[in-house]
Formats: C-alpha cells, sequence, structure tokens
DNA sequence: ATGGTAGTGGGACTA
C-alpha cells in the first residue's frame, strides 16, 4: 500500500477551491494538510471537500488570516490545536492516524512569516518568528509512546543554501537569516526529526515550494524558496518513496504562491 | 533602494 501526504499554504480555502479540486482530481492524496485557509470554522467549505472524498476534517480555523486544517480519507483521532506563544493564532493543528499497524502523529503548522526587518527590536513581527520557533525546538518526533511523527506546513523559512534563489542576496532577508536558519536546524536536530525532502534531493541541489506574486514572470525568474516541509520521525525514512513538488500549480488560474508538496510512503 | 501582487473586508494589515 502506498499513503500519499500533501501539504499546500493555499491562501484562502473558499477562494482556492477550484484549484483545490483540480488538484485533487489528478493526484487524490490520501491526507491533504492546509494552510492559510483565512476563514472561521463554520465558514469552511466542508461539503465541498468530504464531496472531494475526504470524510474526516479537522479545522483551526481563524478570522480572516491564518488557519490550518486537515482533509483525510482515513479517521482522525486524538486531534489538538496548539496556541504556539500565547497570542491566539491559528496555527498548528494535530492528529493521529493509523496505517500499516503503525500509529502516526502529524502535525500540521504554519509559522509566523516574520515581517520584512530582521530586527526583533525594531519588528515585532520578526521576534514572534522567532520566539515561535524556540518554542517548537521542544517538539519531539518521539513524543509518543510506539507513535511514528510526521510533521509538515509553510514553516516560512528556507533552512539551507540552495532552498533559496541567491543565499547571499538573501542572508538579510527575512525566511533565510542565519538566525532563523539555525533555528530551524535546531527545531530538526532537538525534536530527531528528518528532513525528507531532502533526503531525496541531495543539498547541492535547488529545491523551492514558493514563487511570490511580486515577480513579473515567477517562472522565468525562478526566484523561489523552500518554505514548505515535511518531515518525519527517522522510522519512517524507510518507507519514504518519493516527494513531488508540483511546480506546474504555480501557473495554474488563480494560484496560490505556494504548492503542493506530496510525499508518499509504502505504508 | 524601491516597489512589485494578493487576500480579507471594506481599514489597514498581513504575507
Amino acid at each position: 500500500m502506498v499513503l500519499s501526504l500533501t501539504t499546500w499554504n493555499i491562501n484562502s480555502v473558499r477562494l482556492r477551491m477550484p484549484i483545490v479540486e483540480r488538484f485533487v482530481g489528478t493526484y487524490r492524496p490520501d491526507i491533504l494538510c492546509l494552510q492559510e485557509i483565512k476563514c472561521q470554522n463554520h465558514e469552511f467549505p466542508l461539503e465541498a471537500m468530504q464531496a472531494l472524498g475526504y470524510p474526516h476534517i479537522i479545522l483551526h480555523g481563524q478570522k480572516g488570516y491564518h488557519g490550518v486544517a486537515i482533509a483525510s480519507k482515513i479517521p482522525l483521532t486524538e486531534d489538538h490545536r496548539r496556541d504556539f506563544c500565547g497570542v491566539g493564532d491559528s496555527r498548528h493543528i494535530s492528529a493521529i492516524f493509523e496505517r500499516g499497524g503503525r500509529r502516526i502523529r502529524l502535525h500540521n503548522f504554519y509559522v509566523p512569516a516574520g515581517g520584512d526587518e530582521p530586527d526583533r527590536t525594531i519588528n515585532p513581527k520578526f521576534g514572534h518568528k522567532l520566539d515561535f520557533v524556540e518554542e517548537m525546538k521542544a517538539l519531539s518526533a518521539a513524543a509518543e509512546p510506539d507513535t511514528s511523527a510526521i510533521l509538515v506546513g509553510d514553516l516560512n523559512i528556507a533552512p539551507l543554501e540552495n532552498d533559496v534563489w541567491s543565499h547571499k542576496q538573501l542572508l538579510k532577508i527575512v525566511s533565510h537569516t542565519p538566525v532563523e536558519t539555525e533555528g530551524l536546524t535546531e527545531v530538526i536536530r532537538r525534536g530527531g526529526w528528518v528532513d525528507l525532502m531532502r533526503e531525496l534531493v541531495d543539498p547541492s541541489q535547488k529545491l523551492y515550494t514558493w514563487w511570490s506574486y511580486r515577480a513579473k514572470d515567477w517562472d522565468a525568474a525562478d526566484r523561489g524558496r523552500r518554505l514548505d516541509h515535511i518531515w518525519s520521525s527517522p522510522d519512517l525514512r524507510p518507507v519514504l518513496q518519493r516527494i513531488d513538488i508540483l511546480r506546474e500549480a504555480r501557473g495554474w488560474d488563480k494560484p496560490s504562491d505556494h504548492v503542493p508538496v506530496t510525499a508518499y510512503f509504502d505504508l
């Protein structure tokens, strides 16, 4: 059996339902993790998602901003939502599913973008992002006994040199500053996570999941960043089959600035 | 160095 799991920052799920349907119509992942749904729970297009084949849906929405959701063909249990930094933002949702005799804890994150100025003394949004990452360092891939773990989401940090189009030009740009990239690397190290995308694509190769709306021609300029991530506990590494970054979705009608990233596991 | 685009909600903020 193959388990497929997609993470996608959808930048308003209500506006984006046509491309959600287009994506699901072709790729039909077993589990779809969305970020930036930008709606309250009661505004989520629940019936439309169920009609696409996802009877199990858990939500952590918020009016206007942020918001995360998991839509699944597999039952989800023990779900919870954590308020990182205690500011009332909806940036995390988590649940357990069972597959191939395993219990798997799935975390779906939307890490703060952090504003433009990479200095917490003049930009509180950057301070909030650093505090959020600091709090993530306590999140262990082995937190629950007899339970594997997967962590996905828009982490808004491109940790490696080839996770951005120009390492040198982005060193002072929020998402690729040393304090952020070192922070995220420490989240991985302390939590015992495996960066699955970089297990399959050598760090010498460029890898992007996001292209700015502001570029004149995003495709030709190709000034992308790898802001979206799929991590797991080490025990799932041997069953990882492949990961697809659907770059073409950035060119669809009314696109998100992020594209869907799908992992396939032998499970 | 700047401004470029998109979403929510009908301002100003966030990304």
